[in-house]
DNA sequence: TTCTATCTTCGACGAACATCGAACGATCGG
DNA sequence: CCGATCGTTCGATGTTCGTCGAAGATAGAA
């Protein structure tokens, strides 16, 4: 579980760079993670509901936080996920706006993640 | 050439998606190609300075052109790139402005591209 | 402690990617 | 024609990526 002694490693955003931000955004699950957390609400991981293995959502999320797109809390037993929106739009003006108005599209070839029945 | 006879393919808008546009901006030489052509001036391709192979230009210029980025016109021996703004803002609306201004700034990891010295 | 739920990491696989040099084809100038 | 120029395409190479199942690690419940 993300080594709990060291909490989930988040980058600091003056490391990141735009290949780095768009290769996160050029992937139709991960793009369908960005669109679910598009309100800024915390979600918990076990109540993502996507079509891949658990092993590779896991890596998604990774991927994700690596490029200072979420952020990822821990809290005993269980994970929770929200944008870093904040401290990403200070780094990359625009992009998470403009990215979410374009994945909440239909037709924009974004994988349909949800959450599982007990929506909160 | 690209087959001189059927011109350099240029996708549909409406065929292109998302994860497949920030693919072709997930890469240090496209920025770099796309930050030099933000002005929408035309460039001769023989004038492009990247740090890659010849073959290697062509299969970058290739990938933007399949995402809707760019467009190739072709006059006797040599091409010619620009931006495909227009129909690209329709179909994204925000992304390609917003890519610029943050190609535009340095330490975002965008490479050197730049005109051979005879600058046009 | 032992069991269970939760998420990460490992190891492996095939596919896709960036890169190069060489070969190709088309065009234009002698 | 012949040769030079321009850009694409081919073939090869090493890397990265997305994906999975199995194994690992942690925290809480029994």
């Amino acid at each position: 579980m993300i080594d709990r002694m060291a909490a989930a490693t988040h980058p600091a955003m003056e490391d990141l760079d735009l290949p780095t931000v768009m290769h996160a955004l050029a992937d139709p699950i991960r793009l369908g993670l960005v669109r679910l957390l598009s309100d800024g609400e915390e979600r918990a991981w076990g109540d993502l509901d996507a079509p891949v293995a658990n092993s590779t959502l896991s890596h998604h999320l990774k991927v994700l936080r690596s490029a200072g797109i979420t952020r990822t809390r821990e809290e005993g037993k269980r994970c929770f996920v929200r944008l870093r929106s904040d401290d990403f739009e200070g780094r990359f003006p625009g992009l998470l706006d403009t990215t979410l108005a374009l994945a909440a599209e239909a037709g924009t070839g974004v994988a349909d993640v949800r959450l599982h029945s007990a929506a909160a």
